[in-house]
DNA sequence: CTTATTGTTCCATCAATATAGAACTACAAT
DNA sequence: ATTGTAGTTCTATATTGATGGAACAATAAG
């Protein structure tokens, strides 16, 4: 199990590898509930899926530097990248957790 | 040929859906280069790439209603639904839009 | 040391979608 | 009528990437 990550410097954060990575309705919910509860673990968020699943979702997310994960002894760690995002794309970020209320209501129910 | 679209509605217009169409590399230039001519046929957004790929990624950014199409004679002119778009997920375009120059420079040079 | 927990890695499978050639349709112009 | 132009539709191929089971690794706890 790898006890370091890699996460990409503000620079290296690239535009279209972000939008492929939110662009993905598994992907879109973890943000989501990310950003409501400041962090989580990779089992808060199974939500019956697989965890070779979730660990492939958040791996994503960690790469194209949405999210940093933070190990603490088994548990890892996650926080959305907020700040250095808005920065980064303005309103990008912001724009799509004021959206994503209603997106779910609509699909899920 | 279709000489009628249908585009949908502000409120069937769904964040997923808008989020994938957005996040392809030859549409994300499209969506760009429509923002600077204002409108545009299809043609004339072909840079070496067949006509039925350009078709397929046209109809992809209509149906999610990131397009409108105006058919006059034989041309098809294309527009972005900024307004619409705007009003739906406020900041989400425009930030897009406002990255994307940086992006392009980047990857293609 | 043994067991439990967390998450990753490996692997195979399957589905979605981009690509592109070819035929076709619609309209315009000569 | 014929030719040209614009764009779609059909079809096949190829690639990408999501899914999920199983084995593994790392830490923690008994």
């Amino acid at each position: 199990m790898a006890t370091l990550y890699h996460h990409p410097a503000p620079e290296e954060v690239a535009l279209l590898p972000l939008l492929r990575a939110i662009a993905d309705p598994v992907r879109l919910g973890i943000i989501y509930h990310l950003y409501n509860l400041g962090e989580a673990n990779c089992t808060t968020l199974l939500r019956g899926r697989p965890k070779s699943s979730m660990s492939h979702h958040f791996q994503v997310l960690r790469e194209v530097g949405i999210l940093h994960t933070r190990v603490e002894g088994v548990q890892h760690r996650n926080t959305l990248r907020l700040t250095m995002l808005e920065e980064r794309f303005p309103g990008l970020m912001s724009s799509i957790l004021r959206a994503y209320p209603a997106y779910e209501e609509e699909t899920l129910g």
